[in-house]
DNA sequence: TTATAACGATACACCGTGTCTGGTAAATAG
DNA sequence: CTATTTACCAGACACGGTGTATCGTTATAA
């Protein structure tokens, strides 16, 4: 039901990748430049020069552009880097993590007050987005435990404790989203996944 | 700036008490039955029964109306129960913090919703709404740490660690906030607190 | 009584929404 | 080559919410 999908082809004009891409292009930077308000589908029309009624054959809503920007501009940054251990690696991916939230920062919030707005999306949103990266942490995070087997509470609990701080930070702003923040974030985690090992697994 | 504030009646027709407690009443009882984007303010002032004007004369925003909203019926609800120890005391309110955040989560994602379109009100939001709870949360700590002093870094990290995983469950609404996860912050903090209280402070 | 301000109601210009239509461009099927 | 199909831009449309202004009224202080 997204614009990444393709019909093989049949018959009749295909769809312009050109257009495609200015148009998430022009959404991002809208979004940089504009309060959230302003970033309208009309907008967004006008500044990658296309007609409206285009943007509404691909894409049901707002949220579905800026989130299918982001997945696409996140999938050209899986550069990973090496790392000795796997406690390194769980402390690279939340610098990481963390980096990436402060420079998309007004794109995410997008996504979270739209997700507000509309039910199907916050579905498409969870879906798509939040629960990709709950399982990526985790994925780093079972690397770091070793042979300890995780209960699916204790994943789901140790990913509210990265991402909820993050989004709330994002969100209300009160705090920077630096590198010390993701110092704080990683040595509650290690220090979770060290208490968790010495424990008898019940 | 608000329409708590009120002016030393010099002349003229007094504020109506009845008037300002509709249209908190609609608003809230508006965000229960519908979606975020038809509560505005246009069908607040229907539903209450008011001109329209009227509303735009004590308020700048829908969000300082919702905000209001929650402030007054928070304000009634300070009936703190009793507990033995301050260890209790810590798991009675994050029980009860929990309870309020599931009761009022509309209300409160309509908070966040506006807050983030509006700078002047994200600002308003975090001094009179965010503060004022991550204070009373660190309050309710100190008194469990007994004579040990938190640095403000510290008060800081324990207040993003409770009230980020309860907006992000709140907004993403991938898991319900119910006893049990009010139980797991409580059993966090408490661990961290103990932890805290064993270790020489640097 | 007079001045002042709240209130309900209504009208207004403005803007974004989502849909539709017309004209054109680019592909496939025959 | 022609017919068909679909994408694309442009413009128009009705709808609904915004924030402001105005009118008649009501309620208070001086």
């Amino acid at each position: 039901m997204t614009s990444t999908e393709q019909t093989p082809q049949s018959a009749g004009r295909p769809r312009s990748k050109e257009v495609r891409d200015a148009i998430l292009q022009s959404t991002l930077e809208l979004i940089q430049e504009r309060s959230p308000a302003d970033v309208t589908i009309k907008s967004i029309a006008e500044t990658a020069k296309v007609g409206r009624q285009t943007i509404y054959r691909w894409w049901r809503s707002r949220g579905e552009i800026v989130l299918e920007a982001l997945l696409e501009k996140s999938e050209k940054h899986v550069g990973r880097s090496q790392t000795d251990s796997p406690q390194e690696a769980v402390a690279q991916f939340l610098v990481d993590t963390v980096e990436q939230a402060r420079s998309l920062r007004r794109a995410l919030a997008v996504l979270m007050i739209d997700a507000q707005v509309d039910l199907d999306f916050l579905e498409y949103f969870r879906s798509k987005f939040v629960e990709i990266r709950r399982s990526a942490l985790i994925h780093v995070l079972e690397d770091a435990v070793g042979d300890v087997a995780l209960t699916n509470s204790e994943k789901q609990f140790i990913a509210d404790m990265v991402y909820g701080p993050l989004w709330y930070r994002l969100l209300v702003d009160h705090a920077p989203l630096n590198r010390a923040f993701a110092d704080q974030l990683t040595g509650l985690v290690l220090d979770w996944l060290r208490w968790r090992k010495t424990r008898i697994s019940a």
